[in-house]
Formats: structure tokens, C-alpha cells, sequence
DNA sequence: GATTGAATTAAGAGCGATCTACAAATACCT
DNA sequence: AGGTATTTGTAGATCGCTCTTAATTCAATC
């Protein structure tokens, strides 16, 4: 690199190109009042050197940083070098959402204690924050309530609930349950066991856990119904099933209440040398990726990670410009594989 | 929100503590030349004013912005929903990296035909740059070459490679086929295919199956090594195998040179009715979260990507530092699960 | 030639922090 | 007291850009 050690600076391009800086600003975002040969030579000058507009200046004086921030929130319970993949996934359908929309992307884990609640729009770093976690939103939601308090923008992953202010995206949890138990049902069964929390700390398993219920009870299986409290990790699912086969009391199906569960599930099922599905149909939910390769593959509920990414960050932009938004709740759709034994 | 409708900046906590703002700014930044007292005043002002830091401003003056930016390229070759999972297991660490050193992470998806060279560093929206991603690095390397000669701290992935510039982390692939190949002969294999592609792609492979074939040749079994050209998908790994069976070549060990590869090998296996690991050894190369719940689980190569995270992290705001860095090979270890037969 | 108006370009005031000077105040010696 | 250190506080320049306001040019009209 012989030329140019310092990096250049509009004065540079307007130097060189004759004009004054601020019409090489107004060059290089397209402003009418310049007239097109003008811009054309700035422009020609600014790509030759290699110039760049600073974000840092830029942001200063617009008050805006073309930048959101997503914070994820995980699951507690899960270790530290496991991440719940389905965050991965949209974690991935949210980068390109941005992108997409010319929105730069911060990316940051944050733990329940962590001041995050008025990090990133306070300081300008972002123009708005998506929110992304399971669990237990109880637990932030006075932080969550101080940022609606305080006009910072921001969208949540999870289901729409009064109790918790700001605007949601989410997944029709309820409705997932009932279709994976439907499905169920349809295909004759007739006692049933449900695997997960109970709802307490997560609403999307409380959720789900109604769905389920409410369809049994509507075809009159209710008695058959039995739940067991267990937390989004495999070996809970593990647990859950010794549990059921100490008790004697084991179902025809068992729909857990997340895919991590259902793997717990079916590798005691597998160990207890109980056949899936010929002995006991098992479900999921969340249709990560490992669920279409365990044996038997998994039956699930999935959830739309492409348009959950698309619809948190318009909606997103669409709040810091200050337009209405309102909640939105996606259908869920079913992924049949073997575990419930439909064919 | 009854008070300050406006966002804070330091004068209002200058004009609060009876100091000037510039006493502010040092009280904030813990500079020992302000007092104990009159720091603690203007620390607790700052805090019940929800005051932060506007970063744009400070970052501007400072010139340098404390953030790192990830550019994740993909394998061309995988469609839009699915995101390699070594890459997010990956995101996760270098995020958790950035955390600790206080840094932001900036994350974005780039194509190789993006004007990705240039963005970040000389917008001054990064302080460097990590690059991620498999696969055919001569296709951008005209692009790396215009970041170093720009002046660009940026940090690869990948291993290291006189002909390419910059430094890089990466994983010891030639140890990892040595140390899996040489597991296999342990376990007394004597025929072997390879699949994967030949390396003109990505070197990655090329360097996996050179371990893998200098150690048959180490062991007098090079006549019977088979190699298959494949792109790193599963369905490139199911028709290899296809094709293997067809020309009735069936080896005793097949070796992957990725889990997903291995993946399509155990899927087209198991429609053929070949037992694995009875019939034939399998491995892959990745220990991807899918590859535990196969059935039967896989063998694998393990990279370390918290270590790799945090290396990339570490090397790269030591070269923003313009401390000397290096490249650093980690080693590769290898996983044993049921597809290789070892028990 | 003076007047008006449109089209361009120039000048300069911030955006909000950091940091280098320098001034003021206090303490500590002869 | 006077002088020297030492501590603490202030003023003001600066980072690089955007944007409002004002100045200039030029052509057309009176």
C-alpha cells in the first residue's frame, strides 16, 4: 500500500474533487441537490480511495444507527456449551432478515442479572432490541417493563400475553398441542402422558401443555391424561420415562413438551427396551435438527424459523419508525416422521 | 414515565452534580484524576438517570469502537434454512469470547460476491474482522489480499496457508484423518473408502483425507483406500455410497470428511439393509449435535470450538493491539460412539 | 440593466463524548 | 511567608459527518 496511510475523510474526497465536503456528503447519499455529473465524479473519487462513511460520525449526528440488537436469553438450565438450537435458527433467519432490511446485527447471550435492560438503545449502540428467549419471563419482567417505560423499542419471541408489555411474536403453542395430539388421537390412540413443566416457568409449555389437554378432554380421554413435571433437558425426559415405567402406568403416547425432552425420552424408552412406535408412539416439539435423525425419527411440532426471523425484525423496524405493530401468533405446523407410527 | 422525556447526556449530569461535564466523562471512565466523593456523586446521578454512554459519540472520539464483526460464509451449497451447525456452534463461543473481553459482535451472513472487504473496518463500525467459513477460500482471496493490504485486522478460520494471507486459527485436519484413520486400523479394518471432496474445493478436506491416506500408507494398506468425490451434504454422501455398493466394492470402513456426509452414508446404508458397525465401520468428521442421536451414534473428529472461539477472539484484538500474533493449529480429537464398532 | 426565481454549492453549527492544556485549590516544605 | 508539589476542576479543541441556512450562479423575465 503506497498511498494514503491515513484513512480518508470526506475532506479528502472533496479536496480532490473540487467541491466542498458537505456537497460530497450530500454526493454520497444521494441528495437531489446535487446535480448528477457531481455526484458521479465524488462517487468515482470516494470508490477509487476507498472510502468508507463513518458509522461512528454518521450515527452521531443522525441519532440513529441502523443497527439492532438481539439478546439472548437462555434456557438456565442448559450448560454452557450447549445452545438450544432452535435459537440457532433463528438466530440465522434473523441475520438475514436484517440484512436484508440494511441493518447491521448485534449479536449478544445475556444472562438474567446482566443490566441489559438499557444497554443498547440508551447508549445508541441499536435502534431496537428483539428480545429471544424462552422461559421464565417473569423473572426479567420488571427489566422488560422498565424498557417499555423508558421508549426503548423492542419485540419479544413468545407467546402475546397482556401480563407482559411490549409487542410479541410468537407461535401458536396452543395450537400446536392440539394438532400433535389430534394427530394422535386420529391414529387411535387412547391413553396419553404429557413430558414438561407445567407452565409455571415457561408459558410456551404451558401453552402447549393446554392444547394437549383440552383436545383429549374434548374427545373424552381425559382420565387417561397424565403429566409429568420435567424441565427442557434431555435427561428430564430421561427421568420422566423411568418414572412412568416404574408406575406400571405407561401410555400408548407420550408428547413431550420440547424435541430435547423427547430425545431423553426415547433414549430410556430405548434402554427400557420399549419399542417406538409399535409400544408407545413419542412426540416433540420444536422440530430442531437432530429430530429428523434419531431412530425412530421424530414426529414434531415445528415452529416457522424463516418467517419468525422476518416478522421480529419488521416488526422491530416498524416500531422504531414509530408505526403501529401488533402481536402476531403463527400457526404451528406438524412434521410427521415415524415416532408416532403413522404408517 | 413521568421525568426526562429526553435521553440524558452527560451536561444534564454535569449540571446535577454542580461539576462540568468534562469531570463527568473522567468520573465515568473511573480516571484517577477525580476524586473519590465527587466520582461517587456523579456515578450514582448517572445511574438514576438511566445515563449511558452514547457510543457513537464515544467511539468517534476515541476511534475505535470496541465492537468485532463476524462474517459467516457459507458453503454455497446449502440451501437458505440450513445453516452448517459447526458455524452456529461456533457463533455461540466467539459470542461468548466477545462478552468476556467486553467486546460487541456484529454478525452477518455474507455472500462471496458481497462488498463485504472493505465494510466494516474503514466505516469504523468494527475494529476488526473474523472470517468464517468452509470451503473455497481462493474464490475470495483476491478480497482477503485488499484487507490486508488495507490494514485490516481480521483473524481466519481455517488452517494456515502461505497463500493466504493473514492469520488464522484452525483445527489440525491432518491430524484429525491420521487420529480416526488409525483408530480404524486399530480396531483391524484393512479396506477403506474415503468420501468427501478431493480438497480443490475446500481445503479442510484435503487435508482430512491426506491423514487419512498417508496412514494406510504408513500401514501397507494403501491399495485398498477408495476415494469418492463428494460436496459436504448428505445426499452427496448417500449417492457415494450408492454408487459404492453398486460396483460391489463395499469396504470394511467407510471415512467421512464430514458428519453431514456421514449422515446420507448411514441413511442409504440402512435403505441397503448394511448393518453398521457389523458390515461396515463408519465415521464422520465434525461431532455435530446430530451426530450423538444416529443410529448407530457416530464416531467423529471433534473440533473445539469454544477453545476455537475463543482463540479467534483473543488472536484478533491482540493484532488490533498490534501485538505479534500467530497462526495456531488446535488438535483435533476424536469422539468414539457405536458406528465405528469399537466395543 | 434590474428583478425574480430556480438550481447549485458553500459555510458553519451541532451530534456527545474524550482529552490535552491550563487554572485553582490544597498540602507540605524550608 | 514564600515556594514547590500535588490534587482537583475547567475550558475548549476535536473526532467525521449531516443538515439547516445562507450565498452564489445563471437564466429568464420585466
Amino acid at each position: 500500500m503506497v498511498f494514503m496511510k491515513e484513512k480518508a475523510t470526506s475532506f479528502d474526497i472533496a479536496h480532490l474533487a473540487g467541491v466542498s465536503q458537505s456537497t460530497v456528503s450530500r454526493a454520497l447519499n444521494n441528495s437531489p441537490l446535487v446535480n448528477q455529473e457531481t455526484r458521479d465524479r465524488v462517487q468515482r473519487i470516494a470508490r477509487e480511495l476507498n472510502y468508507k462513511v463513518d458509522k461512528n460520525a454518521s450515527n452521531l449526528r443522525k441519532q440513529k444507527s441502523s443497527t439492532i440488537a438481539l439478546l439472548l436469553f437462555e434456557d438456565p438450565t442448559s450448560d454452557d456449551s450447549m445452545i438450544n438450537p432452535f435459537f440457532l435458527a433463528m438466530l440465522g433467519s434473523i441475520t438475514r432478515a436484517c440484512a436484508q432490511a440494511n441493518y447491521d446485527l448485534l449479536v449478544s447471550f445475556q444472562n438474567l442479572d446482566d443490566d441489559w435492560h438499557a444497554e443498547y438503545e440508551d447508549s445508541n449502540k441499536a435502534d431496537g432490541i428483539i428480545l429471544l428467549g424462552y422461559g421464565d419471563y417473569t423473572d426479567y419482567q420488571n427489566k422488560v417493563a422498565q424498557l417499555e417505560s423508558q421508549g426503548t423499542h423492542f419485540v419479544r419471541w413468545g407467546a402475546p400475553d397482556e401480563a407482559h408489555p411490549g409487542v410479541s411474536i410468537g407461535c401458536d403453542n396452543y395450537q400446536g398441542g392440539q394438532s400433535i395430539t389430534s394427530h394422535l388421537i386420529g391414529l387411535g390412540k387412547t391413553s396419553f402422558a404429557f413430558i414438561g413443566d407445567n407452565g409455571d416457568h415457561a408459558p410456551e409449555f404451558k401453552a402447549r401443555f393446554n392444547g394437549y389437554f383440552e383436545t383429549l378432554q374434548s374427545h373424552g380421554l381425559d382420565q387417561s391424561s397424565v403429566q409429568r413435571n420435567a424441565i427442557s433437558t434431555e435427561d428430564a425426559g430421561s427421568e420422566a420415562v423411568k418414572s412412568l415405567l416404574q408406575s406400571g402406568e405407561l401410555p400408548q403416547a407420550i408428547v413431550c413438551a420440547s424435541d430435547l425432552i423427547a430425545m431423553g425420552v426415547l433414549r430410556a424408552l430405548r434402554q427400557a427396551k420399549v419399542n417406538v412406535p409399535d409400544d408407545v408412539a413419542v412426540v416433540g416439539y420444536d422440530n430442531i435438527a437432530v429430530s429428523a435423525y434419531t431412530t425412530p425419527s421424530l414426529t414434531t411440532v415445528q415452529q416457522n424459523t424463516k418467517l419468525a426471523g422476518e416478522l421480529l425484525v419488521n416488526t422491530l423496524l416498524k416500531a422504531i419508525n414509530n408505526e403501529d405493530v401488533q402481536d402476531y401468533l403463527m400457526p404451528a405446523d406438524i412434521i410427521i416422521r415415524q415416532s408416532c407410527g403413522s404408517e
